[in-house]
DNA sequence: GACTTATGTTAGGCATGTTAACAAACAAAA
DNA sequence: TTTTGTTTGTTAACATGCCTAACATAAGTC
């Protein structure tokens, strides 16, 4: 196809305009790691001719570089090629309520630097305080690690808080409140997220949804929140409210009246365990001091510890029904405190089955690094719009 | 680009393969109707030679006729086009449960033949007397219309019952019992769809949400439905369960054990006539017989009647806030017997927002054809599919 | 050292578009 | 009626992005 009335000759862009073969090895080499001209070469369905014009347009902007040969068992050695240096970086912070994680990497997630600074106190909201120590890690990241690897393309930030889209009505969301202190960076994308939305993406490229095209994350402790994936791509909403499950009707009944955002007070943890302490049994002894107690003590057999437990697993099921009978997404990963505990796992898999439509159930294994890892995917994939100047739709 | 790879000389289809833009001049005629060619070129960023060729191409092959000219206020006339009969027609089948409803139009929704099929009892329940109706109807329309309209290209059919993806579990979903009766025709594709879902389509194409990428379809009557659109794709799920609010956790509170499918059971007009019943004061006489005759007598200020209409649409508000807290879709639309209810309106925008998040809430102003009209839609998507091999994702 | 095999490059060609220039058809002005 | 300017459509030349075919290079094997 002819693309000169796209870059006409006069018109030159800052990055000079790539050919389409050569923007999908960049895309092969960013998502699939280091890999030969033949093996990209069969993965794109491109000739020889073409790899090669491919390649040498990518390694001339030092957007790709040679990192070795690969022998088969007969034949000439391949050059091995992988992302290079020009291509440039990505900062991912996730700005959680407890903790600030830093990751500087290279858009093929080769991690250049990373930090983690735990807030003072424990904070419940996004608060000053966070943007304080975001702005603080920021500048501390800013200083190293400038070793020749390009310029930073994206920085990416999770949020504790709703994120809507760049047109839409910010007023109710806090998420500005990320700059009281923290002024973002001028040259570099800017990418806003939720950060359960980012450990949904986490779920997706490193954990138990990896492959998947559609499934729900939900993460239940303190609070409630889902990340939704539908067709592979992130569910926001017009308010970025999807997934904002704590605000399901509840109590949901004849003869009661619905309580906004009362779902999300029932099932947190501080509700669950003041209903703990009041039915606690006399000759329990004490009643455990956290939810986290609650747990461990059902999981060693106490009886009473394991009733609550159970009766908390079935709601958290009742939950999954109702995101299955609306979207029906085929898999429910569960994550957050309470989430991932191994005894809720089998109750909310047959209670939600029972109540609504087939679903896969699954706990996530991704660590604490689950949202700066989402956040850093998102990041990537905002530089890549931008290295690659996106041409056809 | 260079197709060559895709259509290899002496490996010629039986469509000879279009040109994109030839592709793309007939998506547009078929979207938007009738242009002359400065038109579409404009409005497709094609050059005049590339129209042209494109034009002429689509013309050979009957895919496209002239039907007129069009002169503006100076300088020569330009030619009309518009889809030509050797684009072939539609068939669409609304196969509801108390009427079977038949259009044949071309692709770009010229009406060739239409029929209604009244079914002799009401059946709650896609059956065996669906099925027959169906394949009366099909029959009875393949004879008429004959008239040279070229080959039929889809036949769309519209159920009540979930449908799932081919290669998916379909044992429980009765959408097999249409083909008791009816046979599918050979020739063309065969396109099936929940009639909730077509609704939802219809109303992007033809009702409140045109334009919306984004919005449910909830339609609240005998049984409860909803159709999801985001970002303008319909979504099925991976059971065609998505939509399916019928099955929501209900009842969900304290102390309450939620019972699969109890929100449709208990939201339902049969339930809600039962509830009325029931409470129907003494001294205001015999109760209404049916949800008919319950709206109207609120409508007419009676009060009890009123007062069970407000406390019902007050649970369907409540409905809607367990969706938007799901997807937040940003526009819900009210559709069936109860939910196009004037009275309704008001109480369900209120109790949604209060509950949730920001939502528009309009009713659904299509009549009954609704169903028709949004298979028909997705049957000449079909179509396009066939007739434009595609070729790039 | 000749043969086989895989990798990379060069040459030529084709498909799909573009601009530039011209021809044709029309309304309005002279 | 002729001229003029505008819009539509066609023809010619050329640009781009890819392909296949053929050749060159580098490895292991007999």
């Amino acid at each position: 196809m002819g693309f000169s009335h796209l870059s006409r000759p006069g018109e030159s862009f800052s990055a000079a305009e790539l050919t389409p073969s050569a923007k999908a090895v960049f895309r092969s080499l960013v998502a699939s790691g280091p890999a030969t001209r033949p093996q990209i070469g069969e993965q794109l369905a491109l000739s020889r001719p073409t790899m090669s014009a491919s390649i040498g347009e990518l390694e001339r902007l030092g957007y790709v570089e040679k990192v070795g040969e690969s022998q088969g068992s007969l034949g000439r050695k391949a050059a091995l090629y992988r992302v290079g240096a020009g291509a440039g970086r990505v900062m991912a912070i996730d700005a959680g309520s407890t903790h600030v994680r830093l990751r500087v990497a290279t858009l093929d997630h080769r991690l250049l630097h990373s930090r983690t600074y735990r807030l003072p106190a424990s904070h419940r909201l996004m608060n000053e305080e966070i943007s304080r120590a975001v702005a603080e890690e920021f500048a501390a990241a800013a200083g190293e690690a400038e070793t020749g690897w390009g310029p930073l393309r994206a920085v990416g930030i999770a949020l504790p808080s709703r994120v809507v889209a760049d047109g839409a009505e910010r007023a109710a969301t806090r998420q500005d409140e990320l700059f009281t202190h923290f002024a973002p960076p001028a040259g570099p994308e800017l990418v806003l997220e939720n950060n359960v939305n980012c450990a949904a993406v986490a779920e997706r490229v490193y954990g138990v949804a990896k492959g998947r095209d559609d499934f729900a994350y939900i993460q239940i402790g303190l609070k409630l929140g889902m990340g939704l994936m539908l067709s592979g791509r992130l569910i926001r909403g017009r308010n970025g409210a999807a997934g904002e499950i704590g605000h399901l009707a509840y109590p949901f009944a004849p003869g009661h009246t619905p309580v906004a955002g009362e779902a999300e007070t029932y099932l947190g943890t501080e509700m669950l365990m003041r209903r703990v302490r009041q039915a606690w049994p006399e000759k329990a002894g004490p009643p455990p001091e956290d939810a986290g107690a609650l747990f461990h003590r059902a999981e060693n057999g106490d009886a009473p510890a394991r009733e609550h437990v159970e009766r908390h697993a079935a709601d958290i099921g009742a939950l999954v029904a109702s995101c299955v009978a609306i979207v029906d997404p085929g898999l429910v990963v569960l994550g957050g405190g309470v989430g991932t505990s191994p005894l809720i796992l089998p109750v909310v898999r047959t209670v939600a089955n029972a109540l609504s439509y087939p679903v896969d159930v699954e706990t996530s294994s991704l660590g604490p690094d689950a949202t700066v890892l989402g956040i850093e995917k998102l990041a990537v994939d905002r530089a890549l719009d931008v290295v690659l100047v996106q041409t056809s739709p």
